[in-house]
RNA sequence: GCGAGAGUGGCGGAAUUGGUAGACGCACUGGACUUAGGAUCCAGCUCUGGCGACAGAGUGGGAGUUCAAGUCUCCCCUCUCGCACCA
């Protein structure tokens, strides 16, 4: 072996046998037990970042392990290549979107390659290809044959700079997620799944999903937002018209004194019409439809309304409550209309303040009189009805109960739940997606394209338009077609494209057949292989990609191509990485170049002025504070970068970025190499100690038992816990107490032992850095391939120690310890701590209470 | 406001079931080897007092349960993340 560490050439050398030998295919074999390991695809944005390091490592480490095991490990990688960067990069780049997208898949499959990941790349899929998408096309039409996919105008979220729809779920605070620009509201005939229709079992079985992070599940349950209420219809005054609303405190309704509704909702320009307020109704419904109404902005707008002119009845009461449409009312949940009770709700409070509404209190605290007069907040906690017909002196937890009975009797109402879930849009105005497979016909209006002309493909040929304007409705030869129902030849088809996330939610199915060309894969291999057994990935993807890959598997379900119903069995969501950024007062964010280190704290280079350094933030190229992967590999090699991201932190919590702890991490190895090549002489021809510890004596005892410790302890961490962290560094200590050990002196056994700590070593380590691993497996003498070794296992006998240290302490107060034999029994031991001099003055002249001993490990005399 | 998580040395982090707080690593300090060391090896490293053996304090703060609490219970503080005019 070298007597230097080289990761450059072992590196390479590794990578190539790897790939020749086809290392990590894998085919189903019923025979053996399956692990599907899967890490959330990347987006080919062009080069690799320490989060995909950091992601692809974890997942990595597990599969190494679990192929140790025994498993059938299947490991794919694939691309998320649809969307929108591609068109951005492909306007400023003055090229096309699939050159740079297939472009950037090539460097970045290089640079995962790079890595040392155990992927079987024959199944490497991107979802840009017709293969893969004229599958989803499939699905589509099954949907749209199954009702589940439907098309309705409607409101949608319009982002001016992108010229598209955007789904609620990618409205982050009334902003376009992508570019942060205010998102308007605009009418549009969209493409619709019906997701909503599985909105009580996605809920349900956020509980029936135990290896998931509580986070995740609790993050999904609130987006689905289940609330328990009445739905309740209000007679418009002088009309036949009926106003429903929603609400959750129906106990209160004698209280409600007006009504307001949504901007959009279609009784408003209804109930204005030739009333003196139409105009200003007008102008308000005008001036509602730029603003934007969800998110942080919120808190900046004031409550305001206005007064549609009309008025409707309360069913209970018979008040006649005036209509006001409100900037707070939302289309978007319950039914767009609001029974207002200023009295005990916050908002309504606050707006009949504003617009001098009556306030009637319907609720009274126990022991407090509430005059609305003098109320400065509405109350919103459990009292007793007043003012409420028959239900006065009701507690109002039983008056839910009984109101929403009374209603339900009298026809005016019904209990009932409301979701926060909405459809899911999936219509995009954008050319880099995959073609919604349906056509327009002037007499047939809606057809779905046959099957046998799937796919669609989309013209890889058409340049984006000025602006980023999809081309694909301006392009005669893919927009013009015929009707395959009556052959008419000015059809039209569809030129919208799937949402992005239509891809990514069954692309983990796909990968179990990935060449399959009969449907959207081998139902046998799926069977198989499904459901993935541990996910990995960002926990920014809790809500949007993970709730609609569960809905999928509910469809596919539905259509009987999978009998499962969660797709991901366990999930990790690894933490994100950050690093010290570096803020100058004037010139904002600094390179770690662009600023000095002096007397009197850091300066910018620049200006001279003082920074702040220091605070952790998440790597990003504004804030200048990314560390470029392939510069690490290129420094520390791959097994290093993949050590320090394993080690500096357990996988879900956030990773702090270190340059010198990155050192520390090279540092480990090259002890590792330097003792490998001191120990080779000895150990290169010996057999290892397989043996009980029972035959040796002293320090080489005391190693073989430290062996077997350390795979107990590293087996534990990596299988059960996932504490990679503690695995490493478990091996660290036995490396430094072999360290202690002269593996030429004495006994002859010694050498055995040194080599069997040794190879433990190598294989501990295997799936933490697989190509140094190889390297020094194959110097001892080994055939390659560690990867494919069964991972060590311990002997019990082994774990047992040779002494007990017993602790002792008074009062609980640790005052001494010592060793005893194993045998020794309580009451030796007891006899032992209380004669041990270290306790005696603490415990002279006091009358001993108490002695508890605790078998093996402590005893504590209470005095 | 609602939901989730976190708070331990100079730093990242250990402590798996209530039982030795600070494993492992980084930084720092000292020593060895050396022409030299930013290489390597050995040692030290929570705070306070003491030359020292030792003693006292100590896991965000406060109470409690217990022979024993970083760990369990209650209250409070701080931070991070998610959702939020949700009727």
């Amino acid at each position: 072996m070298e007597e230097r560490y080289n990761p450059e050439q072992i590196e390479a050398k590794w990578q190539r046998y790897w790939d020749e030998n086809s290392a990590f295919r894998v085919d189903e074999d019923p025979g053996r037990k399956k692990y599907y390991l899967l890490e959330m695809f990347p987006y080919p944005s062009g080069n690799i970042h320490i989060g995909h390091v950091r992601n692809y490592t974890i997942g990595d480490v597990l599969a190494r392990y679990k192929t140790m095991q025994g498993f059938n490990v299947l490991h794919p990688m694939g691309w998320d290549a649809f969307g929108m960067p591609a068109e951005n990069a492909a306007i400023a780049n003055n090229t096309h979107p699939a050159k740079w997208t297939y472009a950037n898949i090539d460097t970045m499959g290089r640079q995962l390659k790079r890595l040392g990941l155990s992927y079987d790349w024959e199944r490497e899929i991107a979802t840009c290809r017709p293969e893969y998408y004229r599958w989803e096309q499939w699905l589509f039409l099954k949907m749209l044959e199954k009702g589940m996919a439907y098309r309705k105008e409607s409101y949608v979220n319009w982002c001016e700079d992108c010229q598209t729809v955007l789904a609620n779920e990618q409205v982050e605070a009334g902003m376009c997620w992508r570019c942060g620009r205010q998102v308007v509201q605009k009418k549009l005939w969209q493409w619709f799944f019906r997701i909503t229709d599985f909105a009580e079992d996605l809920l349900v079985y956020c509980d029936q999903l135990p290896g998931w992070p509580e986070k995740v599940t609790s993050m999904q349950k609130n987006w689905i937002g289940k609330s328990f209420g009445a739905e309740i219809r209000f007679r418009v005054e002088n009309s036949d018209e009926i106003i429903a609303v929603f609400t959750t405190r129906q106990d209160t309704i004698f209280g409600a004194t007006f009504m307001c509704l949504a901007p959009e909702h279609p009784m408003v320009p209804k109930l204005a019409e030739g009333t003196a307020q139409e105009s200003a109704v007008a102008d308000f419904i005008d001036k509602m439809s730029h603003q934007d109404r969800s998110g942080k902005a919120v808190d900046q707008y004031e409550k305001e309304g206005v007064f549609t002119g009309g008025y409707c009845i309360n069913p209970l009461n018979g008040r006649r409550m005036p209509v006001y449409t409100a900037n707070f009312a939302l289309m978007g949940y319950g039914t767009g209309a609001v029974m207002s009770v200023p009295a005990h709700d916050q908002r309504d409070f606050d707006f009949a303040k504003k617009y001098g509404l009556e306030i009637v209190v319907v609720i009274q605290p126990e022991g407090e009189q509430l005059d609305p007069k003098t109320m400065e907040a509405a109350y919103t906690d459990d009292g007793v009805l007043v003012n409420s017909g028959p239900f006065d002196g009701t507690p109002n937890r039983q008056a839910l109960e009984d109101i929403a009975a009374h209603l339900e009797t009298g026809g005016i109402g019904k209990k009932t739940v409301s979701y926060r879930l909405r459809d899911w849009g999936i219509s995009r105005q954008r050319y880099w997606g995959a073609p919604i497979p349906v056509i327009h016909c002037p007499d047939c209006g809606i057809v779905p394209v046959p099957e046998k002309d799937l796919p669609i493909v989309l013209p890889e040929d058409a340049m984006l338009l000025e602006g980023g304007r999809s081309p694909l409705s301006e392009l005669p030869r893919f927009k013009k077609t015929v009707c395959p129902i009556c052959g008419r030849n000015d059809a039209r088809r569809e030129t919208d494209t799937m949402d992005t996330f239509v891809e990514s939610s069954w692309y983990f199915e796909r990968y179990c057949s990935p060449r399959c060309d009969t449907g959207m894969f081998d139902p046998a291999a799926v069977s198989y292989w499904m459901p993935v057994d541990q996910y990995i990935g960002g926990v920014e993807h809790a809500i949007l990609h993970l709730l609609y890959s569960r809905y999928f598997t509910r469809v596919l379900r539905e259509i009987g191509l999978v009998s499962f119903k969660e797709p991901f069995d366990r999930l990790l969501t690894q933490g994100m990485v950050t690093k010290e950024s570096v803020t100058c007062p004037t010139h904002g964010y600094l390179f770690p170049t662009e600023s000095e280190k002096s007397e009197g704290g850091h300066r910018c280079l620049k200006c001279g002025a003082e920074v702040t350094v220091g605070r952790m933030e998440k790597m990003s190229k504004s804030k200048k504070n990314v560390v470029d992967p392939n510069e690490l590999m290129a420094q520390y090699g791959a097994d290093t970068t993949r050590l320090f991201c394993l080690f500096a932190a357990p996988p879900e919590r956030d990773l702090e970025w270190s340059e010198t702890g990155v050192e520390g991490g090279f540092r480990f190895l090259n002890r590792v190499w330097r003792l490998a090549g001191d120990w080779m002489e000895v150990i290169g021809s010996a057999a290892p100690y397989e043996g009980s510890p029972d035959s040796l004596t002293g320090d080489i005892r005391d190693l073989n038992k430290k062996v077997h410790q350390t795979i107990h302890k590293v087996t534990g961490d990596i299988g059960d816990r996932y504490r990679f962290n503690t695995a490493i560094s478990a091996v660290m200590e036995l490396v430094n107490s072999m360290y202690g050990i002269d593996p030429r002196s004495g006994a002859s056994e010694v050498a055995g032992v040194c080599r069997f700590a040794m190879e433990t070593v190598l294989l501990l380590l295997a799936p933490f850095v697989p190509h140094f691993s190889e390297e020094l497996w194959e110097a001892l003498g080994k055939p390659a391939g560690i990867y494919r070794q069964p991972w060590p296992v311990y002997r019990e006998d082994a774990l047992e120690k040779d002494e007990l240290l017993i602790v002792v302490q008074v009062n609980g107060k640790l005052r001494s310890r010592f060793s005893i034999g194993t045998d020794a029994d309580d009451a030796t031991i007891k006899k032992t701590a209380l004669s041990d001099e270290r306790v005696i003055p603490f415990i002279e002249g006091k009358p001993v209470k108490k002695v508890i001993v605790v078998k093996k490990k402590l005893v504590n005399i209470v005095v």
